[in-house]
DNA sequence: TCAAAAGTGTTGGACCTACACCCATGT
DNA sequence: ACATGGGTGTAGGTCCAACACTTTTGA
């Protein structure tokens, strides 16, 4: 839509520095399947969801762990100030990514007003990266609270989410609130405790509610998987993700239509070899 | 998290002051369902989605539409904001919200660098709001294109949205390009042309997208219904938002768990009356 | 009487669940 | 030989699309 000659005289006039403006940043939980192995000669390795903290330089928080991060810089888009942010503090460009949600609680940092733009990214990166670890993500359901009313509900729990590898462990615990009255629903989110930077760790509960939903109606679960693998590993993705178990059988006929079998197979595992797969991108029409 | 002497200090000396900063607006995309009398006695009304777009009192865009929104006030946090910016300025209370996404385009406001927090309401409401109209929405995709390679696919199309009441119409036409490349996804949505102000016609299309992704595993669809609705009229709803038509003993078999009846009909209707119901809100466990 | 909507019944097929069963491998 | 994972088959149930059919009303 064009601008009238009203509006171009407005804006020669025109000055923001009136305005008060919040800081913004762009914040990106990384996440990855990597595979926990195990001492059995017989037994394939695990699944397990992984996070990538880096270790702040800098005040605030210190030598804390947090996600990646950046103040924005005004001569690039959100995307580009994601991706850059990525790029440099982490050292990756190859990865599925989406926005998450724009967090903008009053003292979410202690040092001003600052809204915080989340991305989710997905990579199937084997490598360690820069700057920062990786993370096992264990999440557990607390104190679930059911009260009906006749005009809607309240739903309370808690949700601990511990991250951890071989040098450290990371406690949080949330509290999640879900009201309905009428029309009106809310959902509240707090947090009881955390061992990481900021309100880092709603970034992490978001990304991760996001990816499980997103699971059971789209391909997104192909992103944390190598270009070829077997039907079993793909159901470990699944069930580590869910925090289910699937069965077998079923979960094969299900899945037929996504993936395309290869004529490769496993070999030396102690075990018959399994045949490979590649993901079937042709289903979105 | 608590903060360290270290981090106190350093807040003590912190100015953000030398960092830029972004205008940011929260914007809110408003919905209805509307009932549309027909002439004929016998015919029930049709539903018909609408938006309340405001028209702009002042500079840039000065006279055209846009949806309802607001420079945000660091006093509130972005949720407040949204609702006070929705209650001063189209005075409801009452609806149904999420958040949408955040746009952050460079050149998306012709004043100065601005992201925009999009929200998605839902509303039941009969009467019309303060300082706006509401538009009928008709959403037409064409020119549809499809290109595979080895690693991925390219999607593209065309979305006309035309916004419409009995005084005036208002031609928006969208580019929607979807490419995928191995593990990497872009979407671009582009304005082809528009008649409303800003890139609000994107917001719109957020909003429908959302709205129609959600139908299928949410009970976001009884926000836009009165509290009593007979199975038709919801049904009615479902087709108008998904634009396809839906077979009638089935869609009743499978809405089946999602409403309570009432004992209460319809009357006065030139067919046989009809059983009201209500929404089931205990199904979310 | 009739057009429109309300509502029920039925049939064949697709899909899902649960479980049983066999196959192939390296040590 | 055997533990482990790979993979197939099947019986019963549920759900769903498609279609036919009956009921009720106001003008």
């Amino acid at each position: 839509m064009k601008l009238s000659q009203e509006d171009k005289k407005f804006l020669e006039l025109y000055s923001d520095s009136e305005y008060d403006k919040p800081s913004v940043t762009v914040d990106a939980v990384i996440l990855r399947m990597i595979d926990k192995d195990t001492n059995n000669y017989r037994k394939l390795p695990q699944k397990k969801l992984q996070v990538f903290l880096l270790k702040r330089k800098y005040p605030p928080y210190l030598n804390c762990y947090s996600v990646a991060g950046t103040f924005i810089d005004l001569n690039y888009t959100l995307n580009e100030s994601m991706k850059l942010c990525v790029k440099n503090k982490v050292g990756i460009e190859n990865y599925y990514y989406e926005q998450l949600y724009t967090f903008g609680e009053k003292q979410r940092d202690p040092r001003t007003r600052v809204l915080s733009v989340s991305y989710m990214l997905l990579t199937n990166m084997e490598e360690n990266l820069f700057n920062g670890e990786w993370f096992d993500i264990n999440i557990e359901e607390k104190s679930f609270k059911y009260e009906t009313y006749q005009n809607g509900y309240l739903k309370e729990k808690d949700v601990e989410i511990t991250l951890s590898n071989e040098s450290e462990t990371l406690h949080n615990v949330l509290h999640v609130k879900v009201e309905k009255r009428d029309i009106k629903q809310t959902e509240e989110i707090s947090i009881v405790s955390t061992d990481i930077a900021f309100d880092h760790i709603k970034l992490i509960y978001y990304a991760l509610q996001r990816l499980k939903n997103k699971l059971e109606y789209t391909d997104i679960i192909f992103n944390l998987l190598p270009k070829k693998f077997t039907l079993t590993e793909l159901k470990n993705c699944y069930e580590e993700i869910l925090g289910t178990k699937l069965l077998d059988a079923n979960f094969r006929r299900k899945t037929a239509g996504l993936v395309s079998p290869l004529n490769e197979f496993t070999q030396d595992k102690g075990h018959r070899p399994s045949q490979l797969f590649k993901h079937n991108s042709l289903n979105n029409l």
